[in-house]
DNA sequence: CCTTGCTACCTTGTATTGCTAGGTATGCTA
DNA sequence: TAGCATACCTAGCAATACAAGGTAGCAAGG
């Protein structure tokens, strides 16, 4: 097996749980539907959010009380549910930000020391 | 729930495919064996990995010839299993490290945003 | 001598979760 | 009116982190 089966392999285990952050940084800035939150997501990270993986997490952010949503109708157009982060939301995203950035100090530590 | 509860049940997620990534960077420095491994990541990282997770992570490198192992007895001490990078990991890790590199900067784009 | 604790390896079973593959419905355009 | 894009959702599969448990060697203290 060549190397870029592995990595084909390994991206999405190395996206679990960047989601979630990615998601939640997304939502700091404003309120948005699932549907441009994959295009956003796509946009800014190069990462392909499938609709499978993004709906059944927006519904836990949401169990979790991290988010909350809306159906926004409009005149035309089919309905869209609009996402917002909560307060409880905004400060699991400060606590994220700091996992992050400790690890990636480690990380960049032993890339360079290589 | 609290934030940190949720922080509790995400970090694992989040280190989710970034241990492949760190046990590969450490194997480039030398060789070094399981026990050893988790002592060194936790050291280098603060994450504590469970041997429940490092001992079939292993396997599966070694299963993806990422890596490979002899057993190593001294007249003294129980036997140790030392794990050494191949150069299909080696190739693997620069790929990761590229993967690493975008996705930081993305995600540092948005932090900043913020 | 024998219990405790550390080193060092491993496996089984469970829970979580990303993704594939499918479904529904609306509206625009050729 | 057929095709495509938008927009939401779910069921089932496969991967995997971890808890819990097991084996074994060795050192120190009672």
């Amino acid at each position: 097996m060549g190397s870029d089966q592995i990595i084909d392999r390994w991206v999405p285990q190395f996206r679990k749980g960047l989601l979630e952050f990615i998601i939640l940084l997304k939502l700091q800035q404003g309120a948005i539907y699932g549907y441009e939150l994959a295009v956003e997501i796509k946009k800014l990270t190069s990462i392909e959010v499938a609709e499978g993986t993004l709906y059944p997490l927006l519904n836990r952010l949401k169990r979790d009380c991290l988010v909350t949503s809306q159906w926004q109708t409009a005149e035309v157009g089919t309905p869209r549910k609009y996402y917002q982060i909560t307060p409880l939301g905004l400060e699991t995203l400060a606590k994220m930000k700091t996992t992050w950035t400790q690890t990636h100090n480690s990380i960049f530590n032993m890339v360079m020391q290589s």
